[in-house]
DNA sequence: CGCCTGTCCTTTATAGGACAGGCGGTGCGATAAT
């Protein structure tokens, strides 16, 4: 008998090497997947054991294990935390940028020969072709994929090497891949099996609901009035607390003024320097910043238990950011606040960062000069005369469509059989477009939440593809006696469903509200329609799979 | 998409409106200047 034997020295590792006492039913039975060469899926909050569900396999596998993670600090932590325990069976190394080529070559040794256990990498490293066969010679047994929702996220046009992963893994072998992410609503899980090309994962899903977060909307037609309900929270909540904002500069100019108010306030984005960055993420976890006000750059690693409040000065660009972002506050169980505190003009920056579509005649020139042969960024840039980011945009879109792809040395290059550049660019422009519609659509849901009037647990859990039975009971609708008994799981179709539209094409049911249902169609992203309409004018037919 | 800033204009006043233009998140890695 198999399983009981991987149980059991999943359990014993688990204690000896790490000295956790007990495993829960999610963590062993993805563990239990690894072990016998399956692939995993795990949704776990932070801070519930998410990492032990490679590291404890990875201890009694024959390879070493390639953990791809986004980001270098985040990265840095997990290292220490690995080697802090001083156990050689858990040594971590990195080979990233922040290496020189001496401390790669020996981070890559030490993996050969068995003397480091961990390699961790991130996509953009994996993508050169020279560093893939490095990785591939290691004979990796195992692929962990940190913060999985990257791949969703920032694929399209941000990070852009997220969405070559399944290929890499493939690269190097393609060993059991275990992807792993605090928060996926259904069709974010769906995109990382189909971009990561997960066979038949195990799926763990932890329930999202947080009965200790106080979950509250207040829609405030000034900026004035939105000043004075921060102030309110403040003067009530203890410390520390998080406030998000949309712009850096909001970040700047809110902490000055929290702190001129008597709220001492620090803040935190993107455009500050690495140092002056991680001393305040230190000083944060250290109880020293009572207020931070941050823009989104704040949040990844921050696995801190006692965070009283999360209050957003901003609408979140959608559901999941806002579920990422309220979910760091009252990890230690103890009541803890999330207030969004929103304006109607807060839509425009969203809209603003989703983007207009990309020009037809940039791609199209870009897919013909691709053909001229190999080509670094730099040249690519100087050639076409776009912007770095644009230009990552575009290749990015043409790599989607086949006509673009990553040569030795980190050059680009039109594959063998691409499409001529006129298809190319039609193509990528209407990839580029339903991109864009279903991000749109994620910030009007983001919109419907804020200005729903029912529960906002039910709500919120809806879109993450979970059914609750009763209305939540700690949330202001709640609490006012304004959320509805219903059940909301009746309806013509089945949750989860796919169906199609005529117009919209097929999609996906997400659930059942009052008379209306949620649905998310792969070309023009979420709808809310009206169930009475649907059935009487038969909007919608059931479709296979 | 909508805010902020600067400039120009005027029913020729130290005011205020109209309008144009710039700006706005997330990070890897490579590069350039010391």
């Amino acid at each position: 008998m198999k399983l009981p034997l991987h149980s059991t020295r999943l359990r014993r590792v688990a204690r000896q090497h790490f000295g956790w006492r007990s495993l829960r039913p999610g963590q062993l039975s993805a563990m239990r997947a690894l072990m016998k060469r399956r692939d995993a899926l795990v949704v776990l909050p932070t801070g519930a054991g998410k990492s032990a569900v490679y590291q404890v396999p990875a201890t009694l596998l024959a390879g070493p294990t390639v953990v791809v993670s986004p980001l270098l600090a985040l990265q840095q932590d997990q290292i220490i935390a690995l080697n802090e325990r001083g156990d050689p069976r858990l040594r971590a190394v990195r080979v990233s940028s922040a290496e020189t080529p001496g401390q790669q070559a020996a981070a890559l040794e030490d993996l050969r020969t068995g003397r480091a256990r961990f390699l961790f990498i991130t996509p953009e490293q994996l993508n050169r072709p020279d560093r893939l066969a490095e990785v591939k010679a290691l004979r990796p047994a195992l692929v962990a994929v940190d913060e999985a929702h990257c791949i969703s996220a920032w694929g399209h046009d941000f990070r852009p090497d997220y969405l070559a992963l399944g290929h890499l893994i493939r690269g190097i072998g393609r060993p059991p891949v275990v992807a792993l992410t605090a928060t996926a609503s259904p069709p974010v899980r769906d995109d990382i099996v189909d971009r990561l090309g997960l066979s038949d994962p195990r799926t763990v899903v932890s329930g999202l609901d947080r009965p200790n977060l106080f979950l509250e909307v207040g829609h405030c037609p000034t900026e004035d009035y939105r000043w004075r309900r921060l102030l309110a929270l403040l003067d009530a909540e203890e410390r520390p607390g998080v406030i998000y904002v949309a712009t850096r500069r909001a970040a700047e100019e809110l902490a000055g003024q929290l702190t001129t108010a008597g709220h001492p306030a620090a803040h935190y984005h993107g455009g500050m320097a690495a140092g002056a960055r991680e001393r305040l993420h230190g000083d944060f976890l250290a109880d020293r910043v009572p207020i931070m006000v941050a823009t989104s750059a704040f949040g990844m690693g921050i696995d801190k238990p006692n965070i009283r409040w999360v209050a957003h000065v901003a609408l979140p660009d959608s559901p999941d950011s806002y579920l990422q972002e309220i979910g760091r506050a009252g990890r230690d169980g103890r009541p803890a606040r999330a207030l969004l505190l929103w304006r109607a003009e807060d839509v425009g920056i969203q809209r603003y960062f989703t983007g207009g579509g990309p020009d037809e005649t940039d791609l199209r020139d870009l897919a013909a000069l691709l053909r001229d042969g190999p080509a670094t960024k730099a040249e690519l840039r100087e050639r076409s005369g776009l912007s770095a980011r644009k230009l990552g945009q575009l290749l990015a879109l043409l790599e989607q469509v086949g006509a673009a792809a990553t040569r030795a040395g980190n050059r680009l290059a039109s594959p063998r059989y691409a499409p001529e550049p006129a298809d190319a660019a039609r193509t990528a422009l209407a990839e580029a477009e339903r991109q864009q519609a279903v991000q749109r659509s994620r910030t009007d849901m983001m919109r419907a939440f804020a200005e729903h009037g029912g529960c906002r647990g039910q709500t919120l859990l809806a879109y993450f593809g979970e059914h609750m039975k009763k209305v939540c009971g700690h949330c202001d609708n709640c609490h006012a006696g304004n959320s509805t008994a219903d059940d909301g799981s009746s309806g013509p179709f089945p949750v989860h469903s796919t169906v199609r539209h005529a117009e919209w094409g097929s999609g996906m049911v997400l659930g059942y509200e009052d008379d209306r249902m949620t649905v998310l169609f792969d070309d023009v992203g979420y709808k809310t329609l009206s169930v009475p309409v649907v059935s009487e004018q038969g909007l919608l037919a059931r479709e296979a799979g």
